[in-house]
DNA sequence: AAGCGTCTGTTGTTTTTACAACGAAAGGTT
DNA sequence: AACCTTTCGTTGTAAAAACAACAGACGCTT
């Protein structure tokens, strides 16, 4: 377990919480380290879920699959993120989606009763868990409603403004960069990259903003 | 505070909860109601966010302007129900959006940060106020990534077939009603309301599906 | 330098959607 | 019964997006 601590002392499940109390508390909630090779699955869709992890090394995807049989892939976890905290806060028992471990990789498991639980008082560092546990939560949240209020917007130029606009209140200046190339920005606004692509130049000769590989600029 | 138990033993805050117990946790938590005239602002998008709170009655609309300066409701939230949590549990100093208390109303607001922390012994519910807070934000998370998943379809007619499968799924079968009429369905899947009404139409005669009201069959 | 893959912008065509306008049905009120 | 309101479906037209295909720019490898 020591080779990790690096990783789990960045982590945001473990933020504020000192590098030689990790240690206690591993055990402190039963986490248990798993070794999965490349292209494994972690669960399978519909398995019954056994509980969150946090991703040690390699990188897990979460993936879906739809009703023409797409597998779609929703999320990529990397190391000291966590995976399956929404199921596990929601007490969902079936999985709706798949987890996959696309590279080789080791998954440490936590108990959530325990995570939650204030121990007996001899582990003072339960509250800060149970605090980053919820600020992680509702991060999330905060994420993915700044999404829908993005996607909400019928045409790919108001997405476009709405995404831009957002960006650049987040970065205090009409001058920012985005973390996006073309393709993945349609995906998240979920548009066609090269109609997306052609409404970017018509705003561009509108003189509505301006920009160069992943930076843009606002103008008005 | 008694005239408003029968409020808070329903709301999912406080679920599993002694009836008995409630007045005990309210001063444990500095709970303080405080009343609204119709047409007030609880918060002004900007303020400073002062904390969450829970409906004791009446009606508070959550309400974000876009750049246009739209007023757009993004939630309602009624008797027994939070608002705010996400903002408190995220740590958000400035709030992103207005909340409106559309009826005349009575708020009782919650300091989150004892309600995170376990008080000193004497009080056994403080466990089960977090377990609830963690699934109220993670429910959240979860309805969320729902629509999202929905709304990321491009064309009317797979937003429709991805909704109505997932209620389909939610029902544990093909007959099944949904919460909408035509116009909030149309607002939920971020459509326009007689394309979908027109879409609807062209699938019912293709077969793929059944429809009077709110009521739907999926055939195939 | 040549070859290859990736990313991006552009254009023309086809398909889909939004929009506007209207009529019919159902429910409530006076 | 007459009236009003709300909801829903339908239609035609205008606008927008998806799609397909291609070309230029760039970086990487050999």
């Amino acid at each position: 377990m020591k080779k990790y601590l690096n990783v789990l002392k960045k982590a945001e499940l473990f933020s504020g919480i000192r590098e030689s109390d990790i240690d206690a508390l591993i055990s402190c909630l039963s986490a248990r380290p798993v070794h999965y090779e490349k292209a494994r699955y972690v669960y399978l869709s519909g398995d019954g879920f056994e509980g969150m992890g946090i991703v040690l090394s390699g990188m897990l995807q979460i993936i879906k699959e739809d009703y023409y049989g797409n597998r779609l892939i929703i999320a990529e976890v990397g190391e000291g993120q966590l995976f399956g905290e929404t199921f596990a806060c929601a007490d969902i028992k079936a999985l709706p989606v798949s987890v996959y471990s696309a590279t080789e990789s080791d998954v440490l498991f936590i108990d959530y009763r325990k995570l939650i639980s204030p121990c007996s008082a001899a582990c003072s560092f339960h509250n800060r868990l149970i605090y980053n546990m919820l600020r992680i939560v509702a991060m999330k949240n905060i994420i993915l409603n700044e999404k829908i209020e993005v996607m909400s917007k019928r045409s790919t130029r108001d997405k476009l403004i709405a995404y831009l606009s957002s960006e650049a209140q987040k970065a205090k200046s009409s001058r920012f960069s985005i973390p996006f190339n073309r393709q993945e920005l349609a995906d998240y606004l979920s548009v066609d990259r090269s109609a997306m692509s052609a409404e970017l130049g018509r705003m561009r000769d509108e003189g509505l903003l301006k920009f160069e590989k992943n930076r843009f600029e606002l103008l008005l």
